[in-house]
DNA sequence: AAATGATTCTTGGTCCAACAAATAGGAACC
DNA sequence: GGTTCCTATTTGTTGGACCAAGAATCATTT
């Protein structure tokens, strides 16, 4: 919380520079981030109302909702009927949700995104191999357990992203794992093409506990070897998926 | 262009739901990326006047105004006065800015970064030693050369970053190269900040030069060693930023 | 006819007033 | 004390108004 607010007012956010020229909403932007530093207010805490802001920052009501809205879509607040704006944690929930406007669903993509966590799921396995407690490998089995007890594709996508999401989680390393969450989803989405084409849970039960055993055998070799086969074993179903026209789909549903 | 179409259609972008009650706002945002999938609007076309959105969304010019300036925070469209909103690609640059938002920047971070650099840079190392090639490693010298003729701790730590970015490129991995990107900001700010206590350009620039030798001669040991050395080395001028009470300066800037 | 300058018209930017809907907080009641 | 109802406040939405800037049009001049 207070650290980021030292972030905001350390870090430069603009990295394009229009020195004139401002419009209204975006220097309220700014001065109601201003507010929100300088009354040091935390998560949960309401802003003043849409009126008396603009009274504060000498603006009109529309142009104090323009703001709120580009807030909002930023994930720093939440506005509720008749509370008026409180301060929110969902930006992260915001970048993940642009994030996914940016990555298209191409074959290329799909081999891109695999290729992405081969490099990052392999980095971390000397770390995890040289720090991972006997508890931080048996909470793998359990994470790895769950998929057992679901049905239906998209219960299992979850599962099985839930086993590597707390893999990359004992690299120990936050700025990996928050790099990792953003590309959820796109990741569910290539195991939802996997697991429609051929709905193996058992399989991958079962590949995720070698994966595990190799981490407990401090065996790095194995590991490796068995996550490259692993991540590359789920690009084999997704050859086929781009030979539909999916543009046709798209359209009907506007 | 078409890719995108076919995500933002395809892929369910809202994680959360919230089946009924939708702002009008909410809706007009929707049915104006509805309206762009459907007319196979590209980058650079006009949507219609705010007047007309209203007109034919059944909606106020300032709900259509609101959704135009959620719209432009995502970075889906840019809106110039006297021409209207026209559709951008500016989305990757709204995902770094709201991105930059929450990574604060604290002694831990700065930590945590570095190892996530350490991470990546060094997981790639095997990559780019099977597959680069002559021209490739070479681009790096020119590349690395650059931070000989700037001067200033902001150009140094521009062509520093560039440096590395030019040595995740070379991963071939666009998803890799695409989230590194999304560091630029905090990544930047720990150069500079390194940069501003021992401004030496001359040793960057040698320690880099040192990092493409070792690719050149296709040395993966050294190259880890010699990498993980360098990051480790912007660290320890880092630790004292953080004692003065940064707190004071934000509130002061208010 | 072409270039140029003036005028008009369109459009986004901002603000205000009004009403509807939701609800927090208090009043009234049991 | 607890419940119910009322009211005042606040957000949600709309329409209208005005301004400034720029595009489009037209008139003037060469």
């Amino acid at each position: 919380m207070i650290d980021n607010a030292i972030l905001l007012a350390s870090m430069a956010v603009d990295a394009g520079q229009e020195p004139a020229k401002v419009s209204a909403v975006d220097r309220l932007v700014e001065q109601i981030r201003d507010l929100v530093r300088t009354r040091d207010l935390i998560i949960g805490d309401a802003l003043p109302t849409e009126r008396d802001l603009g009274e504060l920052f000498q603006a009109g009501r529309n142009t104090v909702r323009e703001a709120l809205q580009v807030l909002k879509a930023y994930g720093i607040v939440e506005v509720r009927p008749k509370i008026g704006a409180v301060l929110s944690d969902r930006h992260e929930d915001a970048v993940r949700k642009l994030f996914a406007f940016q990555n298209d669903i191409s074959p290329a993509s799909f081999l891109d995104v695999q290729g992405y966590r081969r490099i990052v799921e392999v980095g971390i396995g000397d770390h995890i191999i040289l720090h991972a407690t006997a508890d931080d490998l048996n909470h793998l089995d359990t994470v790895n357990a769950r998929i057992l007890d679901v049905d239906g594709v998209d219960g299992a996508a979850a599962c099985d992203f839930a086993f590597h999401e707390a893999l990359v989680t004992l690299a120990g390393n936050r700025t990996l794992l928050t790099n990792y969450r953003l590309l959820q989803a796109v990741i569910t989405h290539i195991m939802r093409v996997g697991k429609a084409k051929r709905p193996v849970q058992i399989d991958t039960h079962q590949t995720h506990g070698e994966i595990i055993s190799a981490l407990k055998a401090r065996d790095r070799v194995a590991y490796s070897y068995l996550l490259s086969r692993h991540l590359e074993y789920g690009l084999q179903f997704v050859g086929s998926e781009n030979a539909r026209p999916a543009r046709t789909a798209v359209i009907s549903s506007g």
